[in-house]
DNA sequence: CGCCTTTGACCTGCGC
DNA sequence: GCGCAGGTCAAAGGCG
């Protein structure tokens, strides 16, 4: 809509359509699920189509960032970001932002209700999480990640966003750690613990909580 | 030919 | 107010 003022100005246009539109929700902290994953390609398979729009040198990372749109439907509000862990160069850190506004392949399918889980389980407030990630995402109890990890996912959130990692690269047995900041105060400095028997499916009713201090 | 990646420029938010 | 870092855009080129 709207953006007509692109002439051979790129740049000048970006704020204004933003602020009146879908884009305004970006402004917004949304909640951001980032997976931890031993990945040796250079972006996971998680069933969706992506399409890289930009790429960028973090600092304190001599990994590029890479900025990638979900391509499955046009208008579809999700976006990843990839990078490799600096400490790991095996190790691949995918951030998912927004959840899917159109039906998904099955494929994808696991990887999307886990991320938006994650989201609303940020976004929802409840004590007991899981609760919440069952309620509002059916799929949750025939997760089926096995396509793009391996086992253990650990989550943890940190900074101005609210974000919860899944940390599927080593650990024996499967840990959700949230270190709260910009969450409900129910979620601070929350610990979840439980069995691994987690490979070919991630069954989250298994996680249990546990009050753990920073 | 259409889609995707690359890449440089620009915008915005935040800290000092 | 300034500078930096992160994030986004879009033109150009490549590939199937």
């Amino acid at each position: 809509m709207d953006h007509v003022f692109s002439q051979s100005n790129k740049a000048i246009k970006t704020s204004h359509d933003a602020d009146q539109n879908s884009e305004a929700a970006t402004r917004i902290r949304k909640p951001r699920v980032s997976v931890r994953a031993r990945c040796e390609a250079p972006t996971m398979n998680d069933g969706c189509h992506w399409r890289k729009y930009g790429q960028k040198i973090a600092k304190g990372n001599p990994c590029p960032r890479a900025y990638y749109r979900c391509t499955l439907a046009p208008g579809c509000p999700v976006r990843k970001q990839v990078q490799r862990s600096p400490e790991d160069m095996t190790t691949l850190v995918t951030t998912y932002e927004g959840s899917h506004n159109h039906p998904l392949p099955s494929a994808a399918i696991a990887m999307a209700s886990t991320t938006e889980a994650a989201a609303s389980m940020l976004l929802s407030g409840s004590t007991s999480s899981m609760e919440a990630m069952n309620v509002n995402n059916p799929y949750l109890s025939r997760l089926s990640l096995e396509q793009c990890f391996a086992s253990n996912p650990t989550i943890s959130t940190a900074n101005s966003f609210p974000t919860i990692t899944l940390d599927l690269t080593t650990n024996p047995h499967l840990t959700i750690k949230i270190i709260a900041s910009n969450l409900p105060s129910s979620h601070s400095d929350t610990h979840m613990q439980g069995p691994t028997s987690f490979l070919p499916r991630i069954n989250l009713q298994n996680i249990h909580y546990q009050r753990h201090p920073v």
